[in-house]
DNA sequence: ATGCCTTGTCGCACAAGA
């Protein structure tokens, strides 16, 4: 089972170059974050087309994530518990069938938390909080489970080209990265990571700058495997030439492969 | 130091992103 997450920063403005990466790439499940779109308005038709069940958790003008995949889930929730006044859509979860088993998948956009020192960067670090203790209840079941989506969050200093670029960022402050490795030791592992431990691996660059031109990218999308899907990962990948297509979103996909 | 682009919005500039 193949499963992909992207940041397709508008679902509609990014339509033509998502139908053409599905192609490509087959994925059996898609996480999808930053659809900027209502449930309603999703163009759900192109991608049904493909033969994906579609999955939304909306909301006007920004944000958004939705889940795609080719069997239809057994069930979806929607949102992250721990809050019911947070009013971003910011999470999906389904559980999905494979020829091995239940996978649960979650599709996560972690609030960017910019700029620092505000309620925004707060707002980031109590998001955090209560992924970690929604996390930590799913993990409870020891079943296959995986947080796919846009973290917002540089791991390590190796996870940017310029780490000293980012340090008054919200995405590398101390306490973000703190905050993910507590949710890693948790029992995740990090799946791009875990396949290329040495490696350069970016997932986002700026639209900004020439950010892309002078390959100034950052890795701050990731998939955290529980023990259980662990155990089936088979590769990993960041389909980074999606980046020097035409109209592109400025994150690219990622995925795993999972024996089941 | 700031903006640099891009998307979406009851647009005609601005918020939000990272």
């Amino acid at each position: 089972m193949k499963i992909a997450t992207w940041n397709i920063n508008g679902v509609k403005a990014r339509l033509d170059n998502a139908v053409t990466w599905l192609k490509e790439a087959e994925p059996d499940v898609v996480c999808l974050q930053e659809i900027k779109s209502v449930d309603e308005g999703f163009p759900r038709g192109a991608f049904e087309d493909l033969g994906y069940n579609v999955e939304t958790h909306g909301q006007k003008g920004f944000n958004g994530v939705a889940i795609l995949s080719k069997r239809k889930p057994d069930e979806v929730r929607r949102g992250l518990p721990g809050n019911d006044g947070d009013e971003h859509a910011r999470y999906i979860e389904a559980d999905i069938a494979g020829d091995h088993g239940v996978v649960t998948v979650a599709s996560i956009y972690l609030p960017n938390g910019n700029p620092i020192g505000t309620e925004k960067f707060s707002y980031k670090l109590a998001w955090m909080q209560r992924l970690e203790a929604h996390a930590r209840a799913r993990l409870a079941h020891e079943m296959p489970l995986v947080l796919a989506g846009d973290f917002n969050v540089i791991p390590e200093p190796m996870d940017a080209r310029r780490p000293d670029a980012w340090v008054s960022d919200a995405l590398y402050q101390p306490e973000s990265r703190a905050m993910w490795r507590t949710l890693v030791a948790l029992g995740f592992t990090d799946a791009t990571r875990a396949c290329f431990p040495l490696d350069e691996l970016y997932t986002f660059w700026d639209y900004q700058a020439g950010a892309w031109q002078k390959n100034h990218g950052i890795r701050i999308d990731h998939m955290l495997l529980s023990p259980q899907a662990a155990d089936r990962l088979r590769a990993s990948g960041i389909d980074k030439d999606v980046r020097a297509r035409e109209k592109p979103s400025d994150h690219v996909p990622v995925w795993v492969e999972l024996g089941m």
